[in-house]
DNA sequence: AACAATACGGATAAATTTATCCCTATATGA
DNA sequence: TCATATAGGGATAAATTTATCCGTATTGTT
């Protein structure tokens, strides 16, 4: 049974074995942890958003949030004012995991140095060699 | 300046920008935080992880294994013995991430029941309409 | 009048990730 | 002798994700 995500119909089925397949499910998407942490920080508004991530295409970006809310992460409020005014709120099952990502975060903090180098690093070992 | 990740010269530079950037860097990859977690539990040799993680190709278990090597999060240890064994191990590195991978493994089995729910529920409100 | 800010979505292209298929090697057991 | 287990890589295809470009609308500002 195909099913559209992402504006996209899906050829093969989810996994859904363990614990990490299903967090996979709702997180895995390149900007979706940082929007939950940045609406928990009171950044609401799509265009504030937006601005805290500007490498994010406003596109994905309305993709990765109608996702998180249906996945109940995330509520989204659409106030009936020109020029138009949505804003994003974290639901209570959303709020669960914060810490979680508080201590993400906390670790990627704590180990910027070490995981700078090891990612330069990597990259300076793949570099191709015509490019050197 | 292109480099080769993933055994793909990759386009665009990587963001680096704050703690979740980085910490996306060497985690984001469909199976690498399992491949950690079941490290972490005693599944040291591929063979065993594959067993683990049926749903992985063979091809993309060794990818993200030498990343997360590449990355120090694990040794690749080889013996020279027949038939060939080699075996995985997590980094004094590697081992600062088990608290949160735990914590994420712990909130996925917590909420397994509403997770279900709003995956199949997304999955359900996607379907191409054809085929329902 | 022209333009920016607000928010959103369709069509499509590009980038990236993941999978499939096939190959190398050696030792052991049936 | 033939299958199996072990570990791994090259070439390529498929799937998926992300980005780009364009269009809709309204209000207020220059």
């Amino acid at each position: 049974m195909p099913y559209i995500c992402n504006m996209y119909e899906r050829k093969t089925l989810p996994h859904l074995n363990c614990g990490l397949d299903l967090v996979g499910e709702v997180l895995y998407g390149k900007w979706k942890i940082r929007l939950l942490w940045f609406i928990y920080e009171g950044h609401k508004r799509p265009s504030e958003l937006q601005r805290q991530i500007p490498d994010v295409s406003r596109r994905v970006l309305n993709i990765q949030l109608k996702e998180l809310g249906d996945h109940e992460l995330v509520t989204r409020t659409i106030y009936p004012v020109m020029p138009p005014k949505v804003e994003y709120d974290l639901t209570d099952f959303g709020k669960t995991l914060i810490p979680m990502i508080h201590s993400i975060d906390l670790w990627g903090d704590e180990h910027q140095e070490q995981l700078k180098r090891v990612i330069l690093n990597h990259y300076a070992e793949n570099v191709t060699p015509l490019e050197q």
